[in-house]
RNA sequence: GUGACCGUAGUUCAAUCGGUAGAGCACCAGAUUGUGGAUCUGGAUGUUGCGGGUUCAAGUCCCGUCGGUCACCCCA
């Protein structure tokens, strides 16, 4: 025997795209980047292979590195498939600095890869749209970008029920940390960690945490002040001249102004990681009971490109990836059911017909735009050609047979109706764009 | 990296205490030689993920491995 066959199943964590599949898939990104574009975003892309230092640089994470795919090319380079699309962009800035008009708004949709154990919403290789503003300093980039997203999450019919927006800001947390809790700067970060665990741990871990971690009885006790304060209170505790309560305040009152506030809520918990952020940061929540999670989340970050270049370019986006999305819209039924085939008509084929005829019937439709298969295999039965038809979604089939030939017309069948009727070759095409239209 | 559960036909699943693997759907052919969703008749299909062990006998028990799912870890 001929030994075993390969395997059909894709490599761990990564999907196959089958025609359906690529169908959603394509859907939801068109519909991404038509919202995107209407922002005046312009649309960028990198390759998926970069240099491993590009990666290994970034803050040295040790975690980081373990996740990224990396290998030797035959010239001896280290290479790293692409965990993110974040350093791409910052060495395409760098670049170019001198040339571009800043600021820049700028999006791609790209796929990454991460090694790491496949789970729900997470897997090995996905699809991100990337949404970026750069070289703008101020809270109207941060405020567009919000407004954008309640935008997207609009345009696949998601309401505010469905999920949540929440935002806080770097600058602020650290304020109160500071002015409130006199916590000094090695501190906050524990806090930090603490703070974004505190969700998913128990209360007694909580404490324990921040026990373990140096935070005083007082501090503690502070902290739970803080979590049971309004956002004015906090302001009211903080210094005249806070940078964070200042942006925050700014960027509230512009939601409100524009009735954008309905989607976002003020949340002293989101942080999102570290040290990235700066600024602003948010986090896109579904609200569902049984998705209670992160959909996605991003912020403003000081220094894009201090790697590659002395100047600071600061920016704010966010990544929104495929696998996640994709769990919400199901969740929340948001898919249409009606995302068909491509092919709108199918020419049957009769053996006793010259082949040329289809050809040209074909070529005639295409040239009236519309998309179309000829049926291959002529001696196929009319019951074969049919099911076939039918299977694929074909909403029309046209025959064209020695009869029709004779009398210089075709036969259209409308599939869903069941209906058919001989049509001279000067009107068919008329009446089947009003088949297609229906 | 740690832990839990799962793996049987294309698919969804069944198989008693360990006793020689079966059903629905789907598929193919025909009833219908130029007309599809129903019905009827007939048909094909498995190294039970893979490898080893225990046993007279393993889909079933044990070990390993690969794959899937989920949680932890981590998070763009």
């Amino acid at each position: 025997m001929g030994g075993t066959f390969l395997a059909t199943n894709p490599y761990k964590g990564t999907r196959d795209f089958y025609p359906e599949d690529m169908r959603l898939r394509n859907w939801f990104f068109s519909k991404m980047r038509d919202v995107v574009e209407q922002y005046g975003y312009e649309e960028y892309g990198g390759p998926i292979l970069e240099s491993f230092d590009l990666y290994a640089a970034k803050s040295g994470q040790e975690l980081v590195n373990e996740q990224i795919y990396h290998f030797e090319d035959k010239g001896n380079r280290r290479l790293a498939i692409r965990p993110e699309m974040t350093p791409t962009v910052a060495r395409m800035v760098a670049s170019r600095i001198n040339e571009l008009a800043f600021p820049l708004r700028w999006y791609s949709i790209a796929n990454l890869m991460r090694y790491e154990r496949p789970q729900k919403g997470r897997l090995r290789e996905h699809w991100q749209l990337n949404v970026d503003v750069f070289g703008e300093e101020g809270i109207h980039a941060d405020f567009e970008i919000l407004s954008l997203i309640v935008d997207l999450m609009q345009a696949f019919g998601a309401d505010g029920g469905m999920y949540n927006l929440r935002i806080s800001n770097r600058r602020f947390f650290n304020d109160v940390m500071r002015e409130v809790l006199k916590a000094a700067p090695e501190q906050i970060h524990v806090i930090s960690k603490a703070v974004d665990k505190r969700s998913k741990i128990s209360e007694e871990e909580y404490r324990n945490w921040l026990a373990d971690s140096g935070i005083s009885p007082e501090q503690v006790a502070q902290l739970d002040k803080v979590f049971a304060s309004s956002f004015e209170e906090l302001c009211a505790c903080l210094p005249a001249d806070s940078r964070g309560v200042a942006e925050l305040q700014g960027l509230f009152s512009l939601l409100e102004e524009t009735g954008f506030n309905s989607f976002c809520e003020f949340d002293f918990s989101v942080l999102r990681g570290f040290d990235y952020y700066t600024g602003t940061v948010f986090e896109v929540f579904d609200t569902s009971p049984e998705n209670r999670r992160s959909l996605f989340g991003g912020g403003r970050y000081d220094d894009l490109i201090g790697l590659f270049s002395k100047q600071a370019v600061s920016g704010i986006g966010f990544g929104f990836g495929d696998v996640t999305f994709q769990d919400f819209l199901q969740i929340h039924n948001l898919i249409p059911a009606d995302l068909a085939a491509t092919g709108e008509v199918m020419i049957a084929t009769f053996e006793d017909t010259p082949y040329r005829e289809y050809a040209r019937l074909s070529s005639e439709l295409r040239s009236a735009g519309i998309a179309n298969n000829i049926y291959l295999d002529v001696s196929a039965k009319m019951k074969k050609q049919l099911t076939y038809a039918e299977r694929k979604g074909f909403p029309v089939v046209v025959f064209l047979g020695r009869q029709e030939i004779e009398d210089g017309a075709v036969v259209i069948k409308h599939m869903a109706r069941r209906e058919q009727e001989t049509v001279s070759r000067g009107e068919y095409l008329e009446k089947l764009r009003g088949w297609l239209k229906s």
